[in-house]
DNA sequence: AACGACTCCAACCGCGTTCTC
DNA sequence: TGAGAACGCGGTTGGAGTCGT
């Protein structure tokens, strides 16, 4: 037996709205909130709209305090560092960006910020016309040595972000055990996936001996067979698994992880370093990230190394204390009751 | 001016999660 | 406790606008 349809399809308008249905629906959420129940408001209203739609429409474009465009590059880092951390996760990360929608920040996303970021990198690797030896061999330095000088904690991480001086401190957040032969074939390139998993290079760097910290001063601990790392049976998985969250590999490997976790948050699994896992563009991209150049892409390295390690000491999600408060999304503006008025007036007196 | 390609974004869809009875 | 209803989210699509030829 299929889902039940919310709504009766045959008669309900689809489509863009008008300004008559936009003015009934802002009039009326204003006076009278939600009532919890998105199904029932359009029959309150009188508007021939799908339950699911009018949420959407108040949500995305009626609601006060909403920006549309004109990202600002603060923005535009805090959208890939978040990336970075969790993923596709645009309610999350339109959390933290007030007056921004999931809506809005996914469009940005796909549409403008990738590009641009892939477009700016590219540019710069034709510009430079080095080679991918000498360039991940730079950024490689790069990053021993922002991981050297590496220490802060939790609490100074979460004061400059609330501060807008650095990218956020975000921990990796708990998801069900994605294990390694989730990860994609090279013949179906996962663009999402993909482009995380190459934002997170750009931020950090492995050597071409696919040892991450390899000539670091540092004593890291990173078998390189969890970097070449593959499996073909569950057992061999969940193996490797455990192995990969023994104290020794945490630390170090962490900087390799796809983002995937364990129940404690404890992230695992591994970016595939053989060449040709990413296709000839991205590949491309990937070792163009020199020193020096102003992609945009430079504060992942720094971040990458403290989002992963606190004091030396690997923490598991639970322990971690996120700064960002994940509390009053703007999504949570339609479960106010009825007397919504006192939260509107705050949010609109400041914003004026 | 006309046309096709491309970009952007509002809106829809389907599914997992949460809530309610 | 289980089933159904509703919510919330992320992926995808359709179409209007823009650009290039």
């Amino acid at each position: 037996m299929g889902r039940a349809p919310c709504c009766d399809k045959a008669n309900v308008k689809k489509g863009p709205w008008s300004p008559e249905e936009d003015a009934k629906l802002k009039s009326f959420i204003e006076q009278h909130g939600t009532g919890g129940n998105w199904i029932a408001l359009p029959q309150k209203i009188g508007l021939k709209r799908c339950g699911k739609s009018c949420r959407l429409r108040w949500l995305n474009y009626l609601r006060p305090n909403i920006k549309h465009g004109g990202f600002s590059e603060e923005e535009d880092k805090v959208i890939c560092s978040l990336y970075v951390s969790i993923g596709s996760r645009w309610s999350i990360i339109a959390a933290q960006l007030p007056g921004r929608t999931d809506n809005d920040i996914k469009n940005y996303w796909n549409t403008r910020l990738k590009k641009k970021l892939l477009g700016k990198q590219r540019k710069e690797y034709q510009a430079a016309g080095r080679s991918k030896g000498n360039i991940m061999r730079i950024k490689q330095e790069n990053y021993c040595n922002s991981r050297i000088m590496g220490g802060q904690n939790n609490q100074t991480m979460s004061s400059t972000f609330l501060n807008n001086q650095m990218v956020p401190y975000w921990p990796e957040l708990p998801e069900p055990v994605a294990p390694f032969f989730d990860r994609p074939e090279p013949a179906h390139f996962n663009d999402h996936t993909s482009v995380r998993k190459l934002l997170i290079k750009l931020g950090g760097s492995p050597s071409s001996d696919g040892h991450p910290c390899h000539g670091c001063s540092m004593n890291l601990q990173c078998p390189p067979d969890l970097i070449t790392y593959s499996a073909t049976t569950p057992d061999m998985i969940n193996q490797r698994s455990a192995d990969m969250i023994s104290p020794s590999v945490q630390i170090d490997c962490q900087f390799e992880t796809t983002g995937y976790g364990n129940a404690e948050g404890v992230a695992m699994g591994i970016v595939p370093q053989e060449s040709g896992w990413f296709p000839p563009d991205i590949e491309e991209l990937m070792c163009s990230n020199v020193e020096g150049s102003d992609g945009g892409l430079e504060f992942l390295c720094s971040w990458d190394d403290h989002m992963m390690v606190n004091n030396g000491t690997q923490l598991s999600w639970k322990e971690m204390s996120s700064p960002i408060s994940l509390d009053a999304a703007p999504s949570d503006y339609d479960r106010l009751p009825q007397g919504m008025a006192a939260f509107d007036g705050d949010q609109l007196s400041s914003d004026q």
